[in-house]
DNA sequence: GATTTAGTTCAGCAATACTGAACAATAATG
DNA sequence: CATTATTGTTCAGTATTGCTGAACTAAATC
C-alpha cells in the first residue's frame, strides 16, 4: 500500500461556464450560443477560454473560421450536462419549496400508454391536483429518454429499455401483450407464411423484440415499410400491404379491429415509469406514478 | 395539453458556493469549516448568504450561536456532494489527459478479496502497471459504498447490494459459498440445534443474508457476539464461545481449519466489482476489472 | 458582569466578468 | 485578385464580485 498523495484539487467552476460550453457545442456559431444565453460573443469566447485554463486542457479545435468540440472533450460536455441538468432540477425544486407547493409535472408517454391505457387516469389526475401543471409529451421511447436525460422530462411511460441502464431508474407499471395481425383475407398462416411487415422505425426497442421474436419462430424478418403510427400500420394491413404486429389494446380497438393470427401472443413487452437515477424525489412525480400503475391493475 | 410556461432559470453557482455548503454541513463550526477550505469565516458567511440568496430559500437556522442545516435543505446538500463529486472525477480525468496516462486508481475491496482471492491478481496488476499509482482500501461492504458516492475510490469489490440501487453500477466478479461452522467437539447437527452465533455486526449485507438463511432452516438467530474481523470469529469458535458463518475459503484455510457442519454451503453470495454510476469512462478501472474478473475465473 | 466564542456586517481592495471597439483570419462574392 | 462579409479574438474600460480585516452582535462560559 502506498502512501497517499496529495488529492487533485478541483477548479472552481460556475454553471455560467458550463452554459458557455452547452451553447458553443449546441448552435451553430458561437455567435448564436452567446446569442441564446444573452451575452455577447466576447463574453463568450473568454469564458470558455477561462474553462479551458482552469482545466488545462484545450476544448475545442479551428475548424476554418470556426470553432469546434475536439472529440476527445466530450467527457467534459457530459459533465456539463449532467450538473446543468441536476441545476435545474434544483432550481424547480426550489421555486415548488417557495411556492409551497405549486409546480409543474412533465410527463412523457408513448401513444398506446396517452390514448390506450391511461387518458382516464391522467384526466383523473389532473382533476385531483389543480395545483400542478401537468405538461404530456407523446414521443417513442428513444426520444422520451433523450427527454429525461435532457431534463426536459420529469416521468416518462415508456418501453422498458432492453439492457439495463444506470442512467434510468424505473419501476413496472404493466405488461402488454403484442400479437401478429395480417391482411383480412389469409385466415389463420403458420408463421412461416407471415410477412412481409410493416412496422416501426429502425432504432425502435419494440421493433427489435418483434424481429427478434418472429426470426425465433422461423418467420420471415423482411420489412416493407415503417411508421411511427399504429393507426398507419393498421390502415397498410387493411389495404392488403403486408402484416403487422402490434400491442393487442392498440390493434383491435375501434369498430373495424384487426384480424389477429391463431397464434396468439407474440410476446409481451413490459412498460415502464422511469426517472433520471439522479434525480430529487418528487412527491407529485411519486403520486402520478402511483396512480398510473393502479390504472394498470 | 397546456401551454409550456417559461422555464424555471437556474440560478448561477459555483463549486466554491457548494464547498462552503457542504464544509459548514461536514464541520462543527463554520469556522473550521472556513479554514479547511483556506478561506475566512467571513468569507464563508458571506459566500454562504449568496448561495442561499440565489436559490431563494434559507439552507441554515440558528441554534444558539451556531448555525445549522434545516433538514429540509438536504436535498441542496445532496446536489452539492454530487456536484463536488463529479468536479473531482472531472480533474482527475483532466490530470489523466494533460500527463498522458499517467495516474491513480483508487480502489476498495473488502477483506476475503483482498487477503483470500485476489492478492496475487493485484500485485500482478501492479507489476503490469507502474504507470499507475494504485491505492487500496480494505473495508466492509457499506464503508465502500460510501467511499463510492464521496468519490474517495473509483472501484470497489464488495457483496452485491440486496436492493438495487441506482447510484452504483456494477459486475459480478464471482459467487462464493458460506457455510456454518460450529465448536470442534459438536460433530454434525441439525440445524435446529445451531447456534448460538458470533457473527458480523449489524448493518453487514452478509449478516442479513446470513440471519435470512438460518431463519429460513428453523436454526437459531440468536447473535451473542460481533465483529467485522473473520480471523477474530474463528478464533472464538475454536474457543467453544458459539458457531459461525463465514466464507468457506476464510474458514478452512491456514493449518488449523474450522470444522464445517455437514450441511454443505448455507447459501451463496455475490461479489462485485462496483463503480459510481455517474463515473466517466476510466479504462485504467474497466483493465483492472478484467483481470480481478480473469483471476476470479 | 466580564470574558470568550461563533457568526455577521461593513469598508476597502484585488480579481473577475461583462460590453464595445478594434482586430485577425477565413469564406464568399464580384 | 480585390473587396466584402462573417466568425471569433483581443484589448481597454467599467461594473460587479469575492475576499480580508476590523468592528460588531449574540450566545455561552466562568
Amino acid at each position: 500500500m502506498t502512501s497517499q498523495p496529495a488529492e487533485v484539487s478541483s477548479p472552481e467552476i460556475s454553471t455560467r461556464h458550463l452554459e458557455y460550453l452547452v451553447a458553443a457545442v449546441r448552435h451553430e456559431t458561437w455567435a448564436e450560443g452567446a446569442a441564446s444565453l444573452g451575452v455577447t460573443p466576447s463574453a463568450m469566447s473568454q469564458g470558455i477560454a477561462e474553462l479551458e485554463r482552469r482545466l488545462g486542457l484545450p476544448l475545442f479545435e479551428r475548424r476554418g473560421r470556426r470553432r469546434v468540440l475536439d472529440a476527445r472533450a466530450a467527457p467534459v460536455v457530459e459533465y456539463a450536462d449532467r450538473v446543468l441538468a441536476a441545476t435545474a432540477d434544483l432550481a424547480r425544486w426550489t421555486e415548488r419549496r417557495r411556492s409551497g407547493g405549486v409546480g409543474r409535472l412533465r410527463v412523457g408517454l408513448i401513444d398506446v400508454a396517452a390514448v390506450d391505457y391511461f387518458p382516464a387516469a391522467i384526466r383523473s389526475f389532473r382533476a385531483d391536483h389543480p395545483e400542478l401543471e401537468l405538461h404530456l409529451r407523446v414521443a417513442p421511447t428513444s426520444s422520451l429518454l433523450e427527454g429525461l436525460n435532457t431534463g426536459e422530462l420529469d416521468v416518462a411511460i415508456m418501453v422498458e429499455p432492453v439492457t439495463p441502464r444506470t442512467d434510468v431508474a424505473y419501476d413496472l407499471v404493466m405488461t402488454e401483450e403484442l400479437a401478429v395481425y395480417g391482411p383480412p383475407e389469409v385466415g389463420d398462416l403458420a408463421p412461416q407464411e407471415w410477412g412481409p411487415w410493416l412496422t416501426f422505425p429502425a432504432g425502435s426497442h419494440t421493433r427489435r423484440m418483434i424481429l427478434r421474436s418472429l426470426g425465433d419462430l422461423g418467420a420471415s424478418t423482411e420489412v416493407v415499410a415503417e411508421s411511427h403510427q399504429p393507426d398507419v400500420l393498421r390502415s397498410m394491413v387493411e389495404l392488403g400491404m403486408g402484416w403487422t404486429v402490434l400491442p393487442t389494446v392498440q390493434a383491435e380497438s375501434g369498430d373495424r379491429p384487426l384480424t389477429r393470427q391463431g397464434y396468439g401472443a407474440l410476446f409481451k413487452r413490459r412498460l415502464v415509469a422511469a426517472r433520471r437515477a439522479d434525480a430529487l424525489d418528487d412527491p407529485d412525480r411519486d403520486r402520478l406514478i402511483a396512480s398510473i400503475r393502479a390504472a394498470a391493475d
